[in-house]
DNA sequence: ATCGATTTGTCCGTATGTATT
DNA sequence: AAATACATACGGACAAATCGA
């Protein structure tokens, strides 16, 4: 029940107190909560200071609603996972040192004449094609990070052919005698696109990490440019010098 | 004027509308726009529908509120402010480079016994002291990160005493012979806490880059931690390799 | 497949509190 | 002190989605 004289709003109380349910498990990870009618009875509150509350809670990821169903305690936070970046582009091999279980969904993959963002960063000519390759990278069967790699046509002959069987993407890469390397990347936190927040299994209002990748062969030919977009709830990013 | 007709709930209609007068200039930023009630009689709808509309856009930041004052539309987001991270710790040299102005503000520096992650980062023992140093810094005037700084008391004997009038951490310590070298760095996507909002001059819901710093010094003796928070707006960390 | 009950979503109206000017 | 503007809270009504009888 709300105190109607300690002067904090009822819906800042009813947030507190549905929050302490849920931390002390009274109400569990996906159980539904009581409905609005029914918590504006038990706190003898207007229904609108309930959806209030509500309102607050979904907007910091601690309930979700389901129109015509009821509301929903999120899921807990997982565990973050910590992902090393190094010269090395491994996802797969990065993944499983820290003894987790990497895989691949391929979304997309076209060739197209190269944006002028990849075209600057990988310093191609005017009218350059690439391949741009969407790929969905899951750690234990979660969704991880999204990339968009881009990689010049004319390095990789008959790319296609080989994409439909590809275990991980650095393999691929290898049978063209490539051992690509990163040489910069540039991170910035924000949200998420629409599509990106739909691939990644997150709410709009979730940060994200987006880092912008070069990569160079072992002959110093800038051979790739990558954008990733990493959960911000997941994703512990590490580098060592 | 809301269509009534289309199906597309009122308040959805109204902050494309108000959006869309932003975008075209009419109101500019730092700009008041009209009142709730003067945007209720306008529109013909109510007060709360209005309000409804006003919070959502506040929500993705693009106006703020002001209670008794107003509503206003929000800063356009200012030009990134490109940050390298290398081995290389120094905020001022780092800024400078860029052909930006740095400046500092220090919030508190206290001695403490170190917490459990700085003594576990630092290898520190049971009861060992620090001094925890809370730096605001600043870009072209612009609060840009917040950095809490943990430095080992046993190596920086009377740093208070110094602490007064330094210009720059990096000077500050070098006055003791050291010079300090990053060895790890692990960032996260989040949001900050209410006094980092407070400090960077953002609102809660605007994510922030939080970075964990490991540094040795030239005799590899751990010498540093710290914890940053970079305004995601205005930060894009480099890293070249 | 349909209907009715349930539950969240949208919208209106009103009143009062609190901060600013 | 009064007027203004946002903040909180109450009330009622109907729409839209879901689910079970």
């Amino acid at each position: 029940m709300v105190d109607r004289e300690n002067g904090i709003p009822y819906y800042r109380q009813l947030m507190s107190s549905i929050q302490q349910q849920i931390e002390a498990g009274f109400y569990k990870e996906g159980q539904q909560i009581p409905t609005e009618m029914e918590m504006s009875r038990a706190n003898q509150v207007n229904r609108h200071t309930i959806r209030q509350a509500i309102d607050e809670l979904c907007r910091i990821g601690v309930l979700y609603r389901l129109k015509g169903k009821g509301t929903f305690v999120a899921k807990a936070p997982l565990d973050s996972i910590e992902y090393q970046l190094s010269t090395k582009n491994r996802f797969t091999e990065n993944i499983m040192q820290a003894g987790k279980v990497p895989s691949n969904k391929v979304f997309r993959a076209v060739e197209m004449i190269a944006p002028t963002v990849v075209k600057e960063a990988l310093a191609l000519g005017a009218d350059e094609s690439v391949y741009c390759i969407h790929v969905l990278r899951f750690v234990n069967g979660k969704p991880f990070l999204l990339s968009q790699v881009f990689l010049p046509a004319k390095y990789f002959p008959g790319l296609f052919d080989r994409i439909s069987d590809f275990q991980t993407l650095s393999l691929l890469i290898e049978q063209y005698g490539i051992n690509p390397r990163r040489v910069k990347s540039t991170l910035r936190a924000s949200f998420p696109s629409q599509e990106e927040a739909l691939a990644l299994e997150i709410p709009s209002n979730m940060p994200v990490i987006k880092v912008e990748n070069v990569l160079k062969s072992q002959d110093d030919i800038l051979i790739e440019y990558n954008l990733s977009c990493y959960r911000g709830d997941l994703a512990k990013l590490s580098i060592a010098w």
